[in-house]
DNA sequence: GCAAATTCGTTACGCTATAACGTCTCTTAG
DNA sequence: CTAAGAGACGTTATAGCGTAACGAATTTGC
C-alpha cells in the first residue's frame, strides 16, 4: 500500500469515526496507520514494540485498547488463526468477512461471501443456536508459496 | 456422558491406534478420559492442574504434547475461539469439522458439514490458494440460553 | 541383547491478553 | 466559568496459552 493509499485510508476512517461519534484519537489513529502500512497481518506486541520506539515504555493495554477500539469499528479485523491484525477497506458497511491465510509466507487476504456467513447461520439455527459472530478461515498455501512447493 | 460410555470410547480409541501402529500412552489415555467426562470443552491448563493432582508436578508440554497426539489422530479437535478441546465420537472417518458455541454458557457442538467445506475450498481455489485446513466456527446462543435471554 | 526411535519429565522462556487503579482531558449542564 | 461525569490513556501486575531445548527412560525392531 502506498503512502497515499495510506493517507485516504485513514482520511476515509477518520470520516467513519467522526459519522460515528468516535474518536480517531492519535494512539488509535497511529496504530490503524501500522497496521495499514504493513503488507502482512500483524501482531500485537510488534504494534507495540513499534509505538514504543516512537512514544517510550508503554504496556499492553494501550495497544489492547486500540485495537478494540479499532475492532469495533470493523476499522481492521482479527484473524484468529494467526492472532494478528489486518485492516479493512470496507468499514463503512456492517458486514462479515472470511480469510484465506498462507501457512508459508503468511499472506492473508479478506473474503466477503454472503453465502457462506448464510450457509454457517442456517446451521447454527438448525440446531437451536442464534448465531451472532463468526470465524471462517482457510489455511493453506498461497499461489507463489504453491510453485515453490512444487520446485522443492 | 456416562462412565459406560466413557468406557466405550476409550476402547475404541484404542483400537484406532493399534490399527494405526500408534501408542495410545497411559498420558494420553488418561488426557483423552479428563475431555470425554467434561461437558464443556476443556482448557490446556485445566486439564495439566487435574493430571499434576494425579501425578505430581508435571509441565505444560506434557499436555500439549498428549493433546497433539490426539488432535493428529482425530480423536479430539481444537475449539480455536475457545482455546479449548473437545472428543471427537467419529476418530474413524477423516473428516473437517465446525462448531457451534454458546458464548453464555460454553456449551460446544460439533457439525460436520461437507457442503460448506467444499464452499471455502472452492472460495480458496478462485484465490488460487490450496487449502489444507479450514477453521469453521460459529458462536451465539445456545438454545437454553436464548430462552434466559428473553427472560431477562 | 543392542541400537534406534519414541515418549516423557523438567526447566526455562516467549507470546497473548486482561485486571485494576490513578491521571489526564474533554464535554456539557448548570 | 466551573463542577461533574465520561472517555482515553499510562502504569503495574498478573493470568493464560504455547514452545524450545535437553536429558532420562521406555519401547521397538533387528
Ligand atoms: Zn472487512
Ligand atoms: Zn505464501
Ligand atoms: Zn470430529
Ligand atoms: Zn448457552
Amino acid at each position: 500500500m502506498t503512502s497515499q493509499q495510506v493517507e485516504i485510508a485513514l482520511a476515509r476512517a477518520q470520516r467513519v469515526c467522526t459519522l460515528r461519534g468516535a474518536r480517531l484519537t492519535p494512539v488509535r489513529r497511529r496504530v490503524l496507520e501500522l497496521i495499514l502500512r504493513a503488507d502482512q497481518p500483524t501482531k500485537a506486541y510488534v504494534l507495540l514494540a513499534k509505538l514504543e520506539q516512537e512514544r517510550g515504555k508503554l504496556g499492553p493495554p494501550t495497544i489492547y485498547r486500540a485495537l478494540d477500539f479499532l475492532l469495533a469499528h470493523q476499522l481492521i479485523h482479527k484473524v484468529e488463526t494467526s492472532n494478528a491484525f489486518v485492516a479493512c477497506d470496507d468499514a463503512e458497511r456492517a458486514h462479515q468477512s472470511q480469510f484465506v491465510i498462507c501457512e508459508d509466507c503468511g499472506a492473508t487476504e479478506e473474503i466477503q461471501d454472503d453465502d457462506i456467513v448464510a450457509s454457517l447461520r442456517r446451521l447454527g439455527e438448525m440446531r437451536g443456536f442464534a448465531v451472532e459472530r463468526q470465524v471462517i478461515e482457510a489455511r493453506g498455501l498461497c499461489p507463489a508459496c504453491r510453485v515453490g512447493q512444487r520446485q522443492a
